[in-house]
DNA sequence: CTTTGTGAACTTCTTCACAGCT
DNA sequence: AGCTGTGAAGAAGTTCACAAAG
């Protein structure tokens, strides 16, 4: 174990993770740097070494142990615990991540979901509360809410920002093109569907 | 002009794209290295470096000319073109991403969506016509379409991909949890909603 | 005197090659 | 013999430091 991991690896993790679960619905019972690689388009060497980074879960001449290794990795990636989450912004896409299959497998939950419209204030959706997005900070304590996920008109990301800022929120997954920055006790994540497909397009136009 | 660029400078050409969008709005006609290091959160190192694989597009002790620079930057990353699209899968994501708001300012342009539910083929949504999956390779010749957008099930993934691979579309966008990897003519980005989450818990994990 | 553009130094990440267990 | 785990070598990317140009 050497525990200083590269910052690609933590993406990584995540393909093992899909590759582990494929195997598992195979029955299979041991896998081998080899198998992982081929199914992650990886390098025998490069899983061997992310792997080792968070401890020696393999055995020598033999492989690793399939289940055992599923659940180190899913206690890694901190999926072995539930997550409870909150939408900020029930627009299409909103909508479209609440109803998203993955998460309940996941243990990743939604608890609240925020809004300014006040048509939609003290209403639901699929079950779940709609909070006027002024009221995040209160909410959010008393929910205990983990991670937020803002689906929001981009002019409106600082004002939101600085509520979750007021909270014990420590995630954010931001689905704005306003990308936000991390700082210590708040991890940022930016997915922007328009960056996405400009990387696309640089590559075509060559 | 050195021409051989790494990797994550195409990444941070589309962040100066949205920093030389916003001091546009400002009016402004000259920026440097320094203020859209500040507005991207880089080094100016770094952003002198990125611009210089490209060409000099900077005066010294002057800075960058600002719509010049925009404009050069759209070039490189493609989006001074119009790029037809289409959208696989009419779900809920797929609704949300046709509705999206920031691809017609980018001439990212919709002009068919596919899908396998025969309710809903024959018919059209946003005024986008909607055709049998298993037409693709007739209509995306007919259409011209260059790039797909994956909005389906993760199983029905691997058909799918046969199906463009028949086609002249050169990129996807995935938004599947079943990643594909690119190949010579056909440029794959993989963006996974579950997996973004999951480099969220793995670093609140620790 | 300011700010770009760029080799050189440095840092981070990946691949190699093989020692170490089973 | 077979596959893991890991230092060492190599490759890729970033930062430094300064020369060049307005």
């Amino acid at each position: 174990m050497k525990s200083q991991f590269p910052f690609p690896t933590v993406i990584r993790l995540t393909y093992y993770l899909r590759a582990l679960e494929f195997l598992l619905t195979q029955n299979k019972s041991e896998t081998s740097s080899d198998e992982l690689a081929k199914l992650t388009n990886l390098s025998p060497e490069q899983v061997r070494k992310d792997l080792a980074y968070f401890g020696s879960f393999g055995k020598r001449g033999k492989g690793y142990p399939l289940p055992k290794l599923y659940e180190k990795i899913k206690e890694l990636i901190g999926i072995n615990k539930e997550w409870r989450l909150c939408l900020i912004g029930l627009g299409n896409l909103g909508k479209a991540i609440v109803r998203f299959k993955g998460f309940p497998e996941r243990k990743l939950r939604f608890y609240a979901i925020f809004e300014n419209d006040p048509k939609k204030i003290g209403g639901e959706f699929q079950g779940i509360r709609i909070f006027d997005v002024n009221k995040l900070p209160e909410v959010a304590r008393e929910l205990s809410l983990d991670i937020a996920v803002f689906t929001i008109p981009d002019d409106q990301v600082d004002k939101v920002y600085e509520l979750v800022r007021k909270t014990n929120i420590r995630g954010i997954l931001n689905f704005t093109s306003a990308p936000l920055h991390s700082e210590k006790d708040l991890f940022v994540k930016n997915v922007s569907i328009a960056q996405e497909l400009e990387i696309i397009t640089f590559y075509l136009s060559k």
